[in-house]
DNA sequence: CACACTAATGGCACTGAGGGTCAAAAAGAA
DNA sequence: TTCTTTTTGACCCTCAGTGCCATTAGTGTG
């Protein structure tokens, strides 16, 4: 039963970061995110605090999981981008691709995200995850503009981005039909309306 | 001297705002923000411990000052937008107005930015802060659009120009010489070319 | 002047997050 | 068995934040 990657060394882990996000997700959807301690979310999955804190640097990293490592699937699906579509086509198919879940994933994607967008201490927090994603944006829109990454144009799309993304994300959790795809979709176009200013001078519609 | 807004009643308070964040700046410049305890800024502004968290709720929210009572400004200031103007405009003006700081007072403003934006603790905190201000933009475009506040453009308006104006600051601090002003202007009409499509097929320049 | 009344103060105790240290536990290797 | 390696978890500490409550410093009244 243990055959595949066999066990390096040392002394073996007592639990791994799917049985503790478990454990949590549980005690969090009984109780709220802030009425949860750490004591209790070590205790239900049959660890120490201590060993808790060693899994995740916060509670707060907790109900993000293992993002960090998937930053390198948005970078590297952005790296295949073909260099011949406008930057903002690609930084949009990109996007379209990392929040992409599979049908059977999509309860506990909704549960987490609900949790992260809805909890005052978890959008707290994710701002400082956030920062890492639009770094990955950021970067790549800098590369096809021949700009350096601190510039003010690279920055202002990365952040822009995830103002979109994160817009799409909130009508998503609001409507339990919708796909976070369609979400991303209009959330695009109506802003580039937007900014066209082709939206905004309704003297017909209402008084 | 103490004529004007005669005291109502009780024991006078001890101390200010201003007072308690002049100690506090000392402090944050002096040792960083994370390294500052409560106790250190309670001392330095002659009060105890309890009655700084009373003056401000969270260590985290000193650096933001009277930031929720600015943003009836904000609020004033987008309601007193002419309706002839594309919505975009009109925000765009809204924000502009809102930043302005007048000179003399430039280098506090930098100060604080600096301290809000570099800190992580603080950049974490900041997204409660944000959002108070994000919602005074989506309900203006909700109402402009004759959309209810938590449908998907006003919201994304919001939440893109929240970034668009924390990108202008980004730049505003990593350049001495710029005026928000400036920044705003120039993230704004770089964003509106990326979604133009204007931008991002360099096959000229360099390589 | 003494006595209420009122509002701000600040001390005390408590919870919970997070971190540093270190000895004990549990595996493989010699 | 013994050595080595890695994880574990106990213990102790600091600091943010909260509830509680006696104290203090003013104002207004008899």
């Amino acid at each position: 039963m243990r055959s595949a990657t066999r066990r390096p060394k040392g002394r073996p882990p007592a639990t791994d970061h799917a049985a503790i996000e478990r454990a949590a997700f549980a005690l969090f959807t009984e109780r709220g995110f802030e009425a949860t301690t750490l004591d209790a979310i070590a205790e239900a999955a049959g660890i120490g605090r201590r060993t808790l804190l060693r899994y995740y640097p916060s509670k707060n990293d907790i109900p993000w999981g293992q993002f960090d490592e998937s930053l390198a699937d948005l970078r590297a699906s952005l790296a295949a981008m073909p260099h011949d579509i406008p930057v903002y086509e690609a930084v949009h198919r990109a996007v379209l691709a990392f929040n992409h879940v599979d049908e059977a994933a999509v309860p506990q994607h909704r549960q987490r995200m609900t949790l992260l967008l809805r909890t005052p201490a978890l959008q707290a927090h994710s701002a400082l995850k956030y920062r890492q994603w639009r770094e990955v944006i950021t970067c790549y829109v800098a590369g096809r503009l021949g700009l350096p990454p601190d510039a003010l144009l690279p920055r202002a799309v990365g952040n822009v981005t995830l103002a979109l993304a994160l817009s799409a994300y909130e009508e998503w959790l609001a409507h339990e039909d919708r796909t976070i795809e369609e979400c991303l979709d209009e959330a695009l176009s109506g802003l580039r309306a937007y900014f066209a200013g082709a939206v905004g001078r309704p003297r017909h519609a209402r008084a």
